[in-house]
RNA sequence: GGGCCCGUAGCUCAGCCCGGUAGAGCAGGCGGCUCUUAACCGCAAGAUCGGGGGUUCGAAUCCCCUCGGGCCCGCCA
C-alpha cells in the first residue's frame, strides 16, 4: 500500500534497521519452547523477589511494553496464557538491555530466554537473557484494552479479533473441540464418519433455495447441497448401518442471528433402530456435550450451566397434544388447509395462502410452543403433512415418527425413523411437487431407485453444529461461532494491491 | 423485502440536537524514570469526519443520494 500511515512507516523502518543490524526481523525458527503457562507454574513455586536456576524459551505475541529507565515488564501472550517478560540493566547491562528493547513493538511476535522468576509484587515472570523478534508486525495492534469493537471489523479481520480477544479465542477453541468431542462421542458408538458430494445436480433432502454453478467438464448446472441425508441414506442400502457427516451446506437465504448461508451441518443414519433410540443416543450426546462446554469455558454462565440444564432425561411433549392445549383448538389433524389457514393468520403467521397444510401446522407451533421450550424438550409424534421424508407412526394415523430437540428457543435437534417405502417415498416427493413453486423438497427420482433396492428401517438425525455451538457456550449470534461469516465485498480499495 | 440506528486519528471514544472549519485516551516519536502490570511524568506529531451531491458567507454538524455495518420485523433451520 502506498497511502501507509506513519505508524507503518515507523514499523517498516524498525525492521529495516533490524537488518542492517543483522538481525532478521523474519526469522526461520525458534526452537525448544515451552508453553508461557509451564513458566507461570514454575515461577508460581518461588518465593517473591526471587529467580530460578533453571533456563525456558517462550514464544508468542507482545500485549504491552513498559519500560522503567533500567528495568522493563513485556506482557507475552500464547495460546495457554500469558507471561510477563522481565528485563533489567543488573543482568543484562546497559547495553544488553538497550539491545533487547531496540525495535520492539506491541503485536511483534517474539520468542524470549531466561529463568523463572517471582517479582517482588509477586508475578509470575521470565527474567530474560534475550528477546528474538520471530515475526515484525508491521501493522499495530487494536488499542490494548478495548480491543476490536466494531462488529464488521471483528468479523473481517478475525486473526486481529483473536489475538486481541482471549473470549473470542475461548468461544472459537470451545467451538470447534466440541466437534471432536462429538466425533469421538459417535466413533465409540460405531459410526463411520463419511464424506459425500457438496456439488450435486439437483439439491434435495430439505425445502431451501440452492446456490447454483456449473461444471465445464460435465457441461452441466449443478447446485450445492442444502441437507447431507439423501446420500447418507444411499449409504444404508449400500450396507454401511452407521454412518454420519460433518460438513457445510448452503441455503441462499438471508443471514440473521440464527441463520447463515453457510452453515456446518451433522446428519447421522442408523439402521436397525428407530427414533426412540434415537432420542436416547442425542440425550447422551448433548449430556456429554455439555460436560465438555462446562470444562471449557468454566467462566462462561451458559456452559458452566450446561450439565445441569442437559441431565437427561429430557421433557417430552407431544407436537399435536401441546399445540393444541397451548392454542386451545382441539382436532387439529381433522382440520383442513383453508382452517389451518385461518388459525395461522390469526396467530399472526404472513406464509403465503398457497402454502401446504404443514406450513401452517409449523407456524402454529412456532406461535404457541416454542416460546415456552426453554429447558431442554422433544417434540414429538409431527404430523404427517409437515414432513416428507419420515416414516408414518407405527400406531398414530396421520402422524409421523419424529422428534425435534429444543432449548432455549432454539432447535437443536432433528430426527425420524426414515421412510423406507420407495413407493410411498416417490408419492410423498410427488405431493411435494404439487404443494407450491418453490418451497419443497426436489424430487430425486436416483434416490427412490435406490431405495427400490431395499433400506433398513433406520433412523437419522441432523443437528446444526453451529447453533449446537451457540447453545452450549452461551453465544446469541450465530456469526460469533463461525470464524469467517460471509461479508459484502468491499468496494473502495484499502487494500492496496 | 420493511422499520430504526451506527460509520470521526492505527484502535477505543467525545463533538452532531442548537452550523463558525475537530478533541481525549491507548498505540507510535523524543526525553525522564530500577517492581510495573490499562505503569507513570513531560514535549511534539498524527484526521481528505465512509463516499458523492445540495443548502449556507461558512457543514463532522442540516437535507438528498450512495456504500458498509448493527438491531428489530418478515422469510428460511
Amino acid at each position: 500500500m502506498d497511502d501507509e500511515s506513519h505508524l507503518v512507516r515507523e514499523r517498516r523502518a524498525k525492521a529495516e534497521r533490524m537488518r542492517r543490524e543483522g538481525r532478521e526481523p523474519f526469522p526461520w525458527e525458534f526452537p525448544r519452547r515451552v508453553p508461557t503457562a509451564v513458566v507461570v507454574a514454575s515461577a508460581r513455586k518461588l518465593t517473591a523477589g526471587t529467580a530460578a536456576e533453571s533456563t525456558f524459551r517462550v514464544a508468542g505475541r507482545l500485549r504491552a511494553i513498559r519500560i522503567h529507565g533500567k528495568t522493563a515488564f513485556l506482557d507475552l501472550d500464547d495460546l495457554s496464557g500469558s507471561l510477563q517478560l522481565f528485563a533489567r540493566v543488573d543482568e543484562l547491562g546497559e547495553e544488553g538491555f538497550a539491545r533487547i528493547l531496540a525495535h520492539l513493538d506491541p503485536g511483534d511476535l517474539v520468542g524470549a530466554e531466561g529463568h523463572p522468576v517471582l517479582t517482588r509484587r509477586g508475578e509470575p515472570s521470565l527474567q530474560v537473557g534475550s528477546i528474538t523478534v520471530l515475526a515484525k508486525a508491521l501493522r499495530p495492534p487494536p488499542e490494548k484494552w478495548h480491543g476490536l469493537q466494531d462488529p464488521e471489523e471483528r468479523i473481517r479481520r478475525r486473526y486481529v479479533d483473536l489475538f486481541a480477544s482471549p473470549e473470542s479465542r475461548e468461544r472459537f477453541r470451545a467451538r470447534f473441540l466440541l466437534t471432536r468431542a462429538l466425533r469421538r462421542h459417535l466413533d465409540e458408538l460405531g459410526f463411520l464418519e463419511v464424506e459425500t458430494p457438496v456439488l450435486v445436480p439437483v439439491a434435495s433432502g430439505a425445502a431451501a433455495q440452492p446456490f447454483t454453478t456449473a461444471s465445464n467438464y460435465l457441461d452441466q448446472d449443478l447446485q450445492l447441497r442444502i441437507a447431507l441425508e439423501l446420500p447418507l441414506k444411499r449409504l444404508l442400502v449400500g450396507g454401511l448401518e452407521r454412518v454420519y457427516e460433518i460438513g457445510h451446506v448452503f441455503r441462499n437465504e438471508d443471514l440473521d442471528s440464527t441463520h447463515t448461508p453457510e452453515f456446518t451441518m451433522m446428519e447421522l443414519y442408523w439402521a436397525y433402530a428407530d427414533y426412540t433410540d434415537m432420542r436416547r443416543l442425542v440425550e447422551g450426546l448433548y449430556k456429554g456435550l455439555a460436560r465438555e462446554a462446562a470444562d471449557l469455558l468454566p467462566d462462561v454462565p451458559a456452559a458452566r450451566t450446561a450439565p445441569e440444564r442437559f441431565r437427561p432425561p429430557f421433557a417430552v411433549v407431544d407436537f399435536v397434544d401441546e399445540l393444541e392445549r397451548l392454542s386451545g383448538v382441539s382436532d387439529l389433524l381433522g382440520k383442513d388447509r383453508d382452517a389451518l389457514r385461518a388459525l395461522a393468520r390469526a396467530a399472526g403467521a404472513t406464509v403465503p395462502d398457497d402454502s401446504p397444510a404443514g406450513k401452517f401446522l409449523d407456524k402454529l407451533f412456532e406461535h404457541y410452543v416454542e416460546p415456552t421450550l426453554d429447558r431442554p424438550t422433544f417434540v414429538v409424534d409431527f404430523p404427517a403433512a409437515t414432513t416428507p421424508l419420515a416414516k408414518r407412526h407405527r400406531s398414530r394415523p396421520g402422524r409421523v415418527e419424529r422428534f425435534e430437540l429444543f432449548a432455549g428457543g432454539m432447535e437443536l435437534g432433528n430426527a425420524y425413523t426414515e421412510l423406507n417405502d420407495p413407493d410411498e417415498q416417490a408419492e410423498r416427493f410427488r405431493a411435494q411437487l404439487s404443494e407450491r413453486g418453490e418451497d419443497h423438497y426436489a424430487y430425486d427420482a436416483d434416490f427412490v431407485e435406490a431405495m427400490q433396492y431395499g433400506m433398513p428401517p433406520s433412523t437419522g438425525l441432523g443437528i446444526g453444529l453451529d447453533r449446537m455451538a451457540m447453545a452450549l457456550t452461551g453465544t446469541p449470534s450465530i456469526k460469533d461461532v463461525i470464524l469467517f461469516p460471509p461479508a459484502r465485498a468491499r468496494t473502495n480499495p484499502t487494500s492496496g494491491l
